[in-house]
DNA sequence: TATCCACAGGAAATCAGGGTGT
DNA sequence: ACACCCTGATTTCCTGTGGATA
């Protein structure tokens, strides 16, 4: 064993050496970090004016009116949002203003919105993380804007805002926090939400949209060339000098303008490129690096995803894998995953039978990460059932749920249900009605 | 043409686990 | 110790439904 072990023993020492001796790829690499704030924002001029003049007012003390902002992913909404704060504070106002950043992906919850809002202003005491009730906070909050934040204006910026308006009390939250001034003595609030789905005002209430939805500004997706003069500015910061290919940056550009002109995707699939270009030793960054990247990127983000995912919902991927796995004319449908799973999850300690309700939830959410595509189809006399496919690689989903511990161990597992007369039968007669 | 399967998927209730102040 | 709070995961209960079959 010990001598096994030897033969591939990685030398870390030398490993080091080389490292500091080859060829450097990057300057500066943490101006690719999502929290990284440019001093110059191409392309978002406009947006940036209309957000100034929204929030000029903040430094005479008067109260801002509260706006959304609407675009897709990558579009550079918090970015600006996060540039104008920046220079707002630097005109050292007598009313210096205070922004509060929520991303409402992460504090998901009224409670947790209210506890993040009351801790980051709060010197001394705390709100714990859990046990108050919420109107409780809210009293406590509104004693403390008034404290401490005096008469400046508060700033509470939602990103995400859609995902809140879509859980149980997260239009109270939002009204609540609307009308946050009409409770105040001497502080101001001011509620700028940025989403990414422009539908979600349908299911804002009426009292809310009344106030945050009269104003919005629009940020359109980049175009190519847009992208390639972000990427140009962004890689000088980035990268040492000559590094880059001259055709790197071009086609970055032109994958990420497919990607409804996603910069935050550009950016990242410049990271990755110079990360591959670093550790293979390569003096450059060539476009052959930005295609592995891209392959490279796309699997990141669903192996990351279903590492996240909770345990029943891996085992629900674990099943459709099975299925497709030892039987693969077989055709994929919700009642076989739920049977599956059942069968499965009695191979592991600890682990509760679920509903059919709930494993259909789980496949809905496969489906929504696209991870699978499902069907609704009816079958007639049959009944109606979704009709499930693997929409990425099976041997990634297998490398994936490997990785798993409590997983490994029954990925080889050939499924009884699967073997029965009836459900041969019934995927026989599944596959005509196709 | 009525029937009827095997689910879909919404709404509300429940449970356990993390807390609180008194 | 007690009554109560908030959350996330799940169950319970439920109504709805497309189209092959009798």
């Amino acid at each position: 064993m010990k001598n096994h072990e030897n033969d591939y023993q990685f030398n870390i020492d030398k490993y080091y050496k080389n490292y500091l001796k080859g060829s450097r790829i990057f300057n500066n690499r943490n101006a690719l970090e999502a929290s990284y704030i440019p001093k110059e924002l191409p392309h978002r001029d406009i947006q940036i004016k209309e957000i100034a003049e929204k929030t000029a007012c903040a430094l005479l003390g008067d109260v801002p009116p509260s706006f959304l902002c609407y675009g897709m992913t990558g579009t550079g909404k918090t970015a600006t949002i996060r540039y104008v704060s920046q220079k707002l504070a630097q005109q050292n106002s007598e009313f210096n203003p205070w922004w509060i950043y929520i991303n409402c992906n992460v504090l998901s919850t009224p409670y947790r919105i209210l506890a993040y809002i009351y801790n980051t202003i709060s010197r001394k005491e705390k709100i714990p993380p859990t046990g108050l009730p919420k109107d409780v906070i809210f009293r406590k909050l509104l004693g403390l804007l008034d404290n401490r934040v005096g008469n400046s204006v508060c700033f509470l910026v939602l990103d995400e805002i859609d995902i809140l308006v879509n859980k149980k009390g997260g239009n109270e939250i939002l009204y609540d926090l609307t009308r946050l001034n009409e409770n105040l003595d001497i502080s101001k609030t001011s509620l700028i939400g940025i989403s990414n789905k422009l539908k979600f005002r349908e299911n804002l209430d009426p009292r809310v949209l009344s106030s945050l939805g009269e104003d919005h500004i629009v940020f359109p997706s980049y175009d190519a060339s847009e992208l390639r003069d972000i990427l140009t500015e962004r890689a000088k910061i980035v990268f040492q000098d000559e590094v880059l290919k001259e055709d790197v940056i071009p086609l970055c550009a032109a994958l990420a303008a497919k990607e409804h002109g996603d910069a935050r995707k550009a950016l990242q699939l410049l990271r990755k490129a110079g990360e591959f270009a670093e550790r293979t030793q390569n003096k450059n960054v060539t476009t052959q690096h930005i295609k592995n990247a891209q392959k490279d990127l796309e699997n990141d983000h669903i192996v990351e995803f279903i590492k996240g995912m909770p345990l029943q919902a891996q085992l629900v991927l674990t099943s459709i894998y099975l299925i497709s796995k030892f039987s693969s004319d077989h055709i994929i449908i919700s009642g076989d995953v739920y049977d599956v799973h059942s069968e499965i999850r009695g191979l592991i300690p600890g682990i509760r039978q679920l509903t059919k309700r709930r494993v259909s939830d789980y496949i809905n959410e496969l489906s929504l990460a696209g991870i699978i595509s499902a069907e609704v189809k009816s079958m007639g006399h049959y009944g109606r059932t979704k009709i499930i496919k693997l929409d990425i690689g099976r041997e990634l989903v297998e490398k994936v749920l490997l990785e798993i511990d409590k997983i490994r161990n029954i990925m080889n597992h050939k499924p009884v249900f699967l073997q029965t007369d009836k459900v041969k039968l019934k995927n026989h007669i599944f596959k005509k009605l196709i």
